[in-house]
DNA sequence: TTATTATGTAAGAAAACCTCACACGTAGTT
DNA sequence: AACTACGTGTGAGGTTTTCTTACATAATAA
């Protein structure tokens, strides 16, 4: 549908997506040098996030508190290549290996964080 | 609603709004000294616009594009507070002597504007 | 003509953001 | 225990963006 392109346009500084997903500028960074998200730039090089780079943000974040790693997250979400066609291609799964890593990461989950300002999905239905 | 707290959510800094109304800062300044529009400020002053705001600016745009002059768009859309009780209350209608200006104003629209990013209203539906 | 209006533009300062680079705590490994 | 890797904190130094203030200008109104 049209309100894709909507919900990928870039529109909000990366001072503003600290406050909305509750994240460091070095996390959100730090998830992008993962490839994770893929943030438009300004002229001046300026990151400017998208409502859905906002929804995957709150998604690492979501996953990195149920104690997922960064390795585990792009498994999962995939890097922040918009080529769907690349993306489909590059979905064996999760390896046996991997999912029992994953499986065993999840069983621990440390309770270490707490005031959320923003749950994962919420972007979906934050605007109108 | 519950979903007017979310548009009036201050979340784009100038540029963006800029982009999006396509507008100079210069012209948002200026509406907003004729308190057209009252965006919140980040603590280091920076003007943060909601979505309600830009709608606002939009709206500005295409009555001056229409050859309305301030005075006329202050009394159309009325000035940037949030007092509803006062916006209803001060609110005599239109005078005779104002609204044959304003009139006479229309009559002669200019078209000296053309590249518009945005219309006004647009906004409404931009999200979701 | 002179005043007003809406906007352009420039200067100087401050805020926000950028990219490194190094430090640190925790958890796992040797 | 010592070492390593991971996710994040923090600081330095630099660039971009935004701020206020002030003056200039084209078009309109008086």
């Amino acid at each position: 549908m049209g309100s894709d392109i909507r919900r990928s346009m870039p529109l909000f500084p990366i001072g503003t997506v600290m406050q909305l997903a509750d994240l460091t500028a070095r996390q959100i960074r730090y998830y992008e040098e993962h490839g994770l998200v893929s943030p438009a730039r300004t002229e001046g090089n300026r990151r400017l996030f998208s409502l859905n780079d906002i929804d995957k943000l709150l998604e690492i974040k979501d996953l990195l508190e149920q104690g997922v790693n960064m390795a585990g997250i792009k498994r999962i979400l995939g890097d922040g290549t918009k080529d769907e066609a690349e993306k489909r291609a590059k979905k064996p799964d999760l390896s046996e290996s991997d999912l029992k890593k994953l499986l065993k990461q999840e069983m621990m989950g440390n309770g270490k964080y707490s005031k959320n300002n923003l749950r994962a999905g919420d972007l979906s239905r934050f605007f109108r």
